[in-house]
DNA sequence: ACCCAGGGTCATA
DNA sequence: TATGACCATGGG
């Protein structure tokens, strides 16, 4: 669990530029101001985009989209807005913790001043704040250089044969943003095309078929690589 | 009628 | 420390 990870360089590089060139640049994060994406990474939690939009447009509809108006809200109020994002009195309770912490500490600007690895301990500490939604604020809202890495990211590692699919986040993490460097548009870009390749073909029913990364992918041409068969696992 | 989605917390062994 | 139950809506 707290092993090091390597991966080379030119790994990342050769994944970055197929993905890139075969997906085009992604636009990401999805969301207007750094507040509107911190709501959406903690709402997005094992939920479809799509469902998030629905929730965020619902508060903003109630012209409920900062944090002290979702702090004000009754409990059951937001969980009302919230109920198309799924989990939604979890999500409640979680996304106010988060409003409370944020304007305890200052807001946007005061939170921009603390250093990395401050503002990432700082968010851990919040109630429903895990690794994977603390890099999201950090990487989309702050800009700062962290590697975010998701479900996707270790399902595509795994089958390309780089990383044990137990592999840990924060190994995971610092391998990428060792191999990376500290580069903000490209972490941000490269997450934003792992979701984009997990989600089309790199799925729990793989799409090898139609994967650019097929020539390179010890997973390629396994049982069930071609989406007609049942899982790998079965 | 399934399976899945840009996780995290909590209880248990 | 590691696994498992739980949270819940909506699209394919």
């Amino acid at each position: 669990m707290e092993r090091v990870v390597e991966l080379a360089a030119e790994r990342l590089d050769w994944l970055f530029r197929g993905l890139l060139e075969h997906w085009g640049p992604q636009h990401w994060w999805p969301g207007e101001t750094p507040f509107e994406i911190m709501v959406g990474a903690v709402l997005t939690q094992n939920t479809a985009w799509t469902n998030v939009e629905r929730a965020i447009a619902n508060l903003r509809r109630a012209d409920a989209l900062d944090a002290e108006a979702i702090a004000g809200l009754s409990p059951q109020a937001l969980a009302e807005h919230l109920r198309p994002a799924g989990y939604f009195n979890v999500k409640a309770r979680r996304l106010q913790a988060f409003c409370r912490w944020y304007l305890a500490q200052g807001g946007f600007e005061a939170l921009r001043a603390q250093p990395t690895e401050r503002l990432r301990a700082a968010l851990l500490d919040v109630h429903g704040i895990g690794p994977e939604t603390a890099d999201d604020i950090l990487l989309y809202a702050f800009e700062r250089p962290v590697f975010v890495v998701d479900a996707y990211t270790r399902r595509l590692f795994a089958r390309l044969g780089w990383i044990p699919e137990s592999t840990g986040y924060e190994p995971l993490r610092r391998a990428v943003e060792r191999a990376l460097g500290p580069d903000v548009p490209r972490l941000n870009e490269l997450h934003a095309l792992i979701v984009q390749q997990g989600k089309t073909t790199c799925r729990p029913k793989p799409r090898c078929a139609a994967c650019v990364l097929q020539a390179q992918c010890r997973h390629a041409g396994l049982p069930g690589s071609d989406g007609t068969t049942a899982r790998e696992d079965r």
